[in-house]
DNA sequence: AATGAAGGCAACCGCAGAAGG
DNA sequence: GCCTTCTGCGGTTGCCTTCAT
């Protein structure tokens, strides 16, 4: 074990390569090979560290790499790769040819965890978050919203004529706010009283799992793994491993969550897509509550049917 | 046109496991 | 079994570009 002390070397470049050095490292790889990473720099001649060499080779200068942007299957391969391995980048990349583990971790940083957390979901557990006060916000300017509408309601006299539609809207709206106060505050009622049970904090999870549920019909005291399982009969996917800041920091239910339960959607939409989801079916009222607007809703609840279960490289995990 | 903010990406840092002596 | 070295990995940083004001 211990730490390289390649970059501890001092009088070694650092920062952006050129495109000499490119040309050097490129150069010696093709005609010896990379062998010793630690000795590649002086046989090459570049002042550089091995680490930093190994870098630029297998992110930058390798042949094999794929560039440009990411396919809608590639962005659905991580998705799907990451709620089973979580942030292991170079697993995922292994099934992503030409992709490297450091292009693959900067999408997901800059795209795919920044859409899943606006979607509400947790991007480490892949389901909707659980943590009510990361939403309070939120919640505190739909209550105004609420207010507001309540002391001047959308059918009143002071409405043009020909307003009608943006009074069914805004009438919708009103119906659909009310129903997510209602369930944030059953929410936070149940997390309440089986804490004070001392209930474990699958609780918590199972009770928002109801609330966000695809289905939304499911026992509220049915443990999610539960029912997610009823939703998977005949599947064998790994448990996904929750890290332990996701369990520190947000309470979760934690590692016994199924990674799929709340998946509904086959892709995520655009990020520009996700405001019109709640109103895409406003006249729903409750029907509707929170699993709309987690762009859940009766999609396949497996979004990649055709690979993985039988797939040795995810036998590795079980 | 100038300036600040945000996004995207390449590269660095430090930890951990494997291998060899 | 212990220590050292090497390699790989994931997290983070900082620079450059693009966008908005």
């Amino acid at each position: 074990m211990g730490r390289s002390p390649c970059c501890d070397e001092s009088g070694l470049k650092k920062g952006p390569w050129t495109p000499e050095e490119d040309e050097k490292l490129l150069q010696y790889i093709q005609k010896n090979g990379h062998g010793s990473w630690r000795t590649l720099p002086r046989l090459a001649g570049l002042n550089r560290c091995g680490k930093s060499c190994r870098l630029r080779w297998t992110n930058y200068l390798r042949p094999d790499i794929k560039r440009g942007k990411f396919s809608q299957e590639e962005e659905q391969t991580i998705l799907h790769l990451h709620s089973i391995l979580g942030n292991k980048w170079s697993a995922i990349a292994t099934h992503l040819p030409g992709r490297t583990d450091n292009e693959i971790k900067n999408f997901w940083n800059t795209h795919l965890k920044k859409r899943l957390i606006q979607m509400g979901f947790d991007p480490m557990t892949h389901r909707p978050r659980t943590d009510f006060f990361a939403a309070l916000p939120q919640l505190i300017a739909l209550a105004a919203l609420r207010d507001q509408l309540a002391a001047d309601p959308p059918g009143s006299a002071q409405l043009q004529p020909g307003a009608g539609v943006d009074v069914a809207i805004q009438a919708a709206k009103l119906q659909y706010l009310q129903c997510l106060l209602q369930s944030a505050a059953t929410t936070i009622d149940g997390i309440a009283s089986t804490a004070a049970a001392g209930s474990t904090p699958d609780a918590e999870a199972a009770a928002f799992g109801a609330l966000c549920s695809p289905q939304g019909t499911q026992d509220s005291t049915a443990p999610v793994s539960a029912a997610s399982d009823q939703l998977l009969p005949s599947c064998t996917f790994p448990k996904a491993p929750v890290s332990s800041e996701a369990n520190q920091g947000l309470g979760y239910g934690g590692a016994d969550v199924d990674v799929f339960a709340c998946h509904g959607a086959a892709s995520l939409p655009p990020l520009a897509d996700l405001s019109d989801a709640a109103n895409n079916n406003p006249a729903d009222g409750c029907s509707a509550t929170a699993s709309s607007s987690f762009g859940g809703g009766t999609g396949s609840l497996l979004p990649w049917p055709e690979f993985f279960p039988d797939d040795p490289f995810i036998t590795d995990f079980l």
